[in-house]
RNA sequence: CGGGGAGUGGCGCAGCCUGGUAGCGCAUCUGUUUUGGGAACAGAGGGUCGCAGGUUCGAAUCCUGUCUCCCCGACCA
């Protein structure tokens, strides 16, 4: 066991007050306490427990994932945050497309009109839209630009917040007859939501995502493909983003604008607020009236399809940040690194520069012939000029998993100097180097980046499950609950009666007061024992009450 | 969108109240000395102080407007 057992959750004295809670599952940091190195001189200045929001911030410019671009609510992708993009795109296009989609791309644009046939989406939409009314800029006369009063748009062209209704406009002339079902598509584009209050990755105006779009011939054929989705999703952020989510349905209140259902994915972050990273909708057959999208079955007659949607987006990278990320700054999982290994030669300005060189590029060559989690293993050699000890804290803060530095002595002896980002530092508070030999070393590391995709994956499993309470029996004792443990709560599961419309409203509104939202009802719960803790009815459901992103 | 805070070299900040030659730390570049763990010393480069107006002999500083970011709230597939 290291000294600090949980050194990716920050060890601070106000964590420790759920310790003296009442209720179970409060320990987010029991095991915190004594056991602390600290006289590390971390790679970040802000601290998890001081500030998670600014951590959070500096994290991303650290690890030069993202910057600020000068337009509202919008950033600028830079390569290493790109690239994890790049990664997570790849590992889920494979999934979706051994799930029998096939990608399309359907336009930015929406017409007004289009988008305004189903009641609840635009009533979901209206107040956050971008629209384009004029399509010809002309001077100003003072040296400006602005809209040419005579370019304007006959109908305003919105873009798209989703692309629900125009790619349902597709699917009405793509669908004739029920041997054109089920028909499975996806496309990867951006959207735009105006937001009002934006967060680099998690809430940004435009982002960048997936969206499926699939329409059926009946319900439960629908309805399977909604879970289906969902579960590609599960195992998308588990195991190759190492991200350990509930699924589960959302409630009435939660839905996207337009279901019949909304199920989701949703993450615990290191501060225990909830991340929804993916979302699964069942859209019944609203959209296909609203677009049209029928077929002729087997009768001969005419019927509605019946739809879903579904999508993950940029926010991943967020999830991926705040469940992984520690005071050093990012740890990215080596399936979605875009480099897993880092060589850092020694280099001095010298002749032997040369010999060091075509060493380091022996291992290089060794590494990269290798496979590793079922792919050849991406191996950097970084021959930028600058002192190897002082790039090693640049890429410690870009979480790449294994990071070798080699220097003149390795080359003698025939070793390297081994660092695992999820295990940096030693006892003494120093960087807990190994030096196996060159061919120990390459040989060890589909293994090496085996255990790291597992150790992050588990430590934020086990980080989750000790941070979800059970047993609250009352609506005064979640209060009581949320009351004191007000740093780090976690998430409570509670029963409920499955309350509906106004009924449920006051449920919502409840929570609201403690800033808690229900997350979803997680699928494969134990079954209800007891009372709704809101209304006193039999309860009938588990559902997963947090503060969430 | 409401309340609060902030924008000054790449990054982090001081200066603003009380207008008068744009500063500091880190980073960068050059040189020297170092060399197995985030080097030291010396020198140098880099900013029309978010933007636009206004007041003034003179504005980073005062006034008005506006843009962007952060925190809280409202909103949020």
């Amino acid at each position: 066991m290291r000294p600090c057992a949980s050194r990716w959750l920050p060890c601070k004295r106000s964590w420790t007050n759920s310790a003296n809670s009442p209720l179970p599952g409060s320990r987010i940091t029991s095991e915190l306490n004594g056991n602390f190195v600290s006289n590390i001189r971390h790679a970040l200045t802000a601290r998890r427990a001081d500030d998670f929001a600014a951590w959070y911030q500096e994290v991303i410019s650290a690890a030069d994932m993202a910057e600020e671009s000068g337009v509202r609510g919008c950033m600028v992708i830079k390569p290493w945050g790109y690239g994890i993009w790049e990664r997570i795109q790849r590992l889920m296009d494979d999934r979706i497309k051994a799930t029998g989609h096939d990608n399309c791309y359907f336009p930015i644009f929406i017409p007004l009109a289009n988008f305004e046939r189903e009641a609840a989406h635009v009533e979901g939409f209206a107040k956050e839209m971008a629209v384009v009314t004029h399509h010809r800029l002309i001077a100003d006369g003072k040296g400006g630009l602005i809209p040419d009063p005579d370019a304007k748009l006959e109908e305003p062209l919105v873009v798209r917040p989703t692309s629900e209704t125009i790619i349902g406009d597709a699917m009405a002339r793509w669908v004739q007859s029920w041997r054109d079902l089920p028909l499975l598509t996806n496309q990867w584009a951006n959207v735009v939501r105006w937001e009002m209050r934006t967060r680099m990755f998690l809430r940004t105006s435009e982002f960048l995502w997936q969206e499926g779009h699939t329409a059926h011939e009946t319900a439960d054929d629908a309805k399977d493909h909604t879970l289906r989705m969902l579960e590609v999703y599960r195992a998308c952020a588990e195991d190759d983003l190492a991200l350990p989510v509930i699924a589960g349905e959302k409630p009435e209140n939660e839905r996207f604008p337009g279901a019949v259902e909304t199920w989701s994915i949703e993450a615990m972050m290191q501060d225990g607020k909830a991340l929804q990273a993916g979302t699964s909708h069942y859209l019944g057959t609203n959209f296909a009236k609203a677009s049209g999208i029928q077929y002729q079955d087997r009768e001969g007659s005419q019927q509605y399809c019946h739809t879903t949607s579904w999508g993950t987006s940029t926010r991943l990278i967020g999830g991926i940040i705040m469940v992984h990320g520690d005071d050093d700054g990012l740890r990215v999982p080596p399936r979605i690194a875009p480099h897993q290994v880092i060589i850092l030669p020694m280099l001095r300005d010298k002749s032997e520069d040369e010999a060091l060189l075509a060493y380091c590029e022996e291992l290089r060559a060794m590494i990269a012939g290798q496979q590793a989690l079922g792919e050849n293993i991406r191996v950097l050699l970084d021959k930028k000029p600058g002192k190897a000890a002082a790039k090693r804290w640049d890429w410690v803060r870009k979480g790449a998993p294994i990071i070798l530095e080699i220097g003149g002595r390795d080359m003698e002896n025939g070793t390297v100097s081994m660092l695992r980002r999820d295990q940096l530092w030693s006892a003494d508070g120093k960087p807990a180097f190994e030096t196996p030999s060159r061919e120990q070393a390459a040989a060890a590391m589909p293994a090496l980046l085996d255990a790291v995709q597992k150790a992050l994956f588990d430590q934020a499993a086990e980080r989750r499950d000790a941070n979800i309470t059970r047993g609250v029996g009352s609506l005064t004792e979640l209060e009581t609950f949320y009351a004191e443990n007000q740093t780090y709560p976690g998430w409570v599961e509670v029963e409920w009666s499955k309350p509906s419309g106004a009924a449920l409203e006051r449920v919502v509104e409840t929570l609201k007061a403690l800033k808690l939202t229900i997350r979803n009802v997680p699928i494969g719960a134990e079954p209800v024992t007891g009372a709704c803790i809101f209304t006193g009815a039999p309860a009938v459901e588990r559902i997963i009450v947090a503060r969430a992103y």
